[in-house]
DNA sequence: TTGACTCTGTACGCTTGCGCACATACAAGC
DNA sequence: GCTTGTATGTGCGCAAGCGTACAGAGTCAA
């Protein structure tokens, strides 16, 4: 049920938790199907289930001005959607974005606050992975700031890459400019760029991962400090 | 000593403690005068105390490429410096810079730690601060992305105005183009046009708003989220 | 007074990315 | 087949901001 064809658990956070605790948490968890473009939730909702992705991906957009966004997180299965109920609030100022379809497992608002009181294990989890969030949020900021589409771009799908754990996924450019913040255009200059350097290819959404070595070399320093805080987790 | 000339509690975050606990808390805070530039944390840095500013300012800074920063939050005295150690992690992932002289309450890492355990108002403040630093460095984010120069700017010093309370500080171009991520002219530039429009005068470092109501209005919705988020605190 | 230093104003060419518009190509359904 | 819709490629003029350089103006100390 919430565990993969190995036998093991999918979702690192959860993995995280010794054995018992994890078994008693298990009880209130439900596995669900997320669809791409699925909002879990939106900026200023309550918030009414958490998720854990086991190999699903999740997209935190900042709206602005009604009708721009920007991603300034990106959950897989190193991490879960719902952190502001660990804080104390049960709204999210984020939208809460299904970017890669999949299974996730699922808690109700009211059984995680409870579980949390109860498994000061599942709280130290949730904690370290707040820490990384807010690091990849602010590491966003300047990244957006500061470097060039072509480069985030690259990042960007690396990212995605290790978390859906997979070299071909699908995506339009459209949707990768709502992404990086930037117009579909730009998109389309710069994922071509890469083509014709054979880093990546793609046709109407289906983009694949040829070189990722290159595809490293192109993106910014940002990738690296995220593979590093990803991979502690 | 910690109590300002009033006798109210300065920082609204302690002042939001049961008085019974802020006693017992208080007797491990100590008062000291930050200045101007003081550095207190810088990334990767083990966080050796934390500080409640009470008329001070700090800001907090993503570095990039060594040379290059970006402020992804503020914290005055609705807050708190030192918010990974109440995440279970002992290191700063941004530089901690002060950017308004003043004092703040000072507490041991250790201590804090240990009151943390001991006091579960204390633990819901600092969660609930957290909570608004990550919508801040969020939405910082997205205005960095999206908004122009002046408008930036004219968000800039009225956040913060309301954090040192006073309609004038010194701070020079170069400095805030540190802050805004820009070039030290880019800001001559914004700042030229507001002084033209009478919204603010300035000198050799010594900036004064003249007429908060219409830098409001020449600065970025943003602004307007983050007095919400900033009233409620 | 003079010199050194800091802060601000201005200029110039350049790159990135924007907004818009239109052209092509692929896919699915009738 | 053909039509419709979606995805991608390309071109244009324009605005914001960059890197750099230099000039004036305020401040401070010798």
């Amino acid at each position: 049920m919430k565990i993969n064809n190995l036998g093991a658990i999918a979702n690192r956070l959860l993995a995280a938790l010794p054995r018992a605790e994890y078994l008693r948490i298990e009880t209130r968890l439900q596995q669900v199907k997320l669809a791409f473009g699925d909002v879990l939730c939106e900026p200023g909702d309550v918030i009414k289930h958490i998720y854990f992705p086991n190999d699903s991906l999740v997209s935190l957009l900042t709206l602005v001005d009604d009708h721009m966004a920007l991603e300034v997180g990106m959950v897989g299965r190193e991490g879960m959607v719902g952190i502001p109920l660990a804080l104390g609030m049960d709204a999210s100022p984020v939208r809460a974005l299904v970017q890669g379809a999949g299974t996730a497992m699922r808690m109700t608002a009211a059984h995680f606050r409870k579980e949390l009181q109860n498994s000061l294990h599942l709280q130290h989890q949730v904690h370290l992975y707040t820490y990384a969030l807010m690091g990849q949020v602010a590491q966003s900021a300047a990244c957006n700031r500061f470097h060039v589409i072509e480069a985030r771009l690259a990042r960007w799908l690396l990212m995605t890459r290790d978390r859906v754990g997979s070299n071909s996924f699908h995506l339009t450019h459209e949707f990768l400019g709502h992404m990086l913040g930037v117009r579909r255009v730009g998109v389309t200059k710069a994922a071509n760029t890469l083509k014709n350097h054979d880093l990546i290819e793609y046709s109407r959404g289906n983009i694949v991962i040829l070189n990722g070595r290159a595809l490293e070399a192109a993106s910014c320093s940002c990738y690296q400090l995220d593979k590093d805080r990803y991979g502690q987790r």
